[in-house]
DNA sequence: CTAACGTATGAATATATATTCATTCGTTTG
DNA sequence: CAAACGAATGAATATATATTCATACGTTAG
């Protein structure tokens, strides 16, 4: 604490870089929201779920031997996917069958695809 | 457990769907990649980090200035970015003065933002 | 109506993660 | 050389998160 106020009285750089930095920052809601959908692509079995899900639609038995996890697993990750938006479901029978909701969300997937295979 | 092997069974949709989806399941590697990029992105204090580094390189105490933080916590977040190579770094005497060294980086943030904005 | 099945959910547990505190390290400056 | 400063780090703590277990819910089939 004691150390940014010295650092700020301290550090004489050209320009008052924190001043600018302080300016630009995004907003404090937008930064939270970004935070949140990465935070949701940032887990193995929110990938593999979104992943079985493209071009395709699977129930949750389906999803759970497609991963080879436990139902319950399943429908955990898919209650938080669900409310972000990113899958949809119908019902049939007793099934419920889920299926990608948000098209932005794969070009992102695929965009990070694209960062980790060419470097 | 016994769910899957049950369900694998009765399900009978009209193609195997489950063998499909394996078989174009993402090699288990990327996927943990890519969870682990993603990851490191949900975090906020990251995320301010790195927009506050863009198109600007800063000290850490200028970082902790801008972020309202402790030198201590944004010293831990930069090792971790610099381990992922997400910043670069260069030293000026007593100071150590961070940018960013991945330009994907910000093509998955600036996408990010779009998502949250358009929706 | 009852049993069976697919799914959802709450509690519990294990694990990961972010921040703080205290300290150390390396550089500079008096 | 000693003091001061910026930065890094390890331990500790608090918090979040993923998975499992047990159970409840809703639908269908007998």
């Amino acid at each position: 604490m004691e150390d940014r106020i010295v650092c700020e009285k301290n550090c004489n750089h050209d320009e008052n870089l924190v001043c600018l930095a302080k300016s630009a920052m995004l907003p404090d809601s937008d930064v939270q929201r970004l935070a949140e959908m990465f935070k949701i692509l940032g887990d193995p079995t929110r990938i593999k779920i979104l992943h079985s899900l493209t071009g395709r639609e699977l129930c949750v038995c389906d999803l759970a031997e497609t991963l080879g996890m436990g139902q319950s697993a399943i429908s955990h990750q898919l209650r938080m996917l669900k409310s972000y938006r990113l899958v949809k479901y119908r019902k049939e029978g007793k099934e419920v069958i889920y299926s990608l909701d948000d098209a932005h969300i794969l070009g992102l997937l695929c965009m990070g695809l694209d960062h980790i295979n060419h470097q």
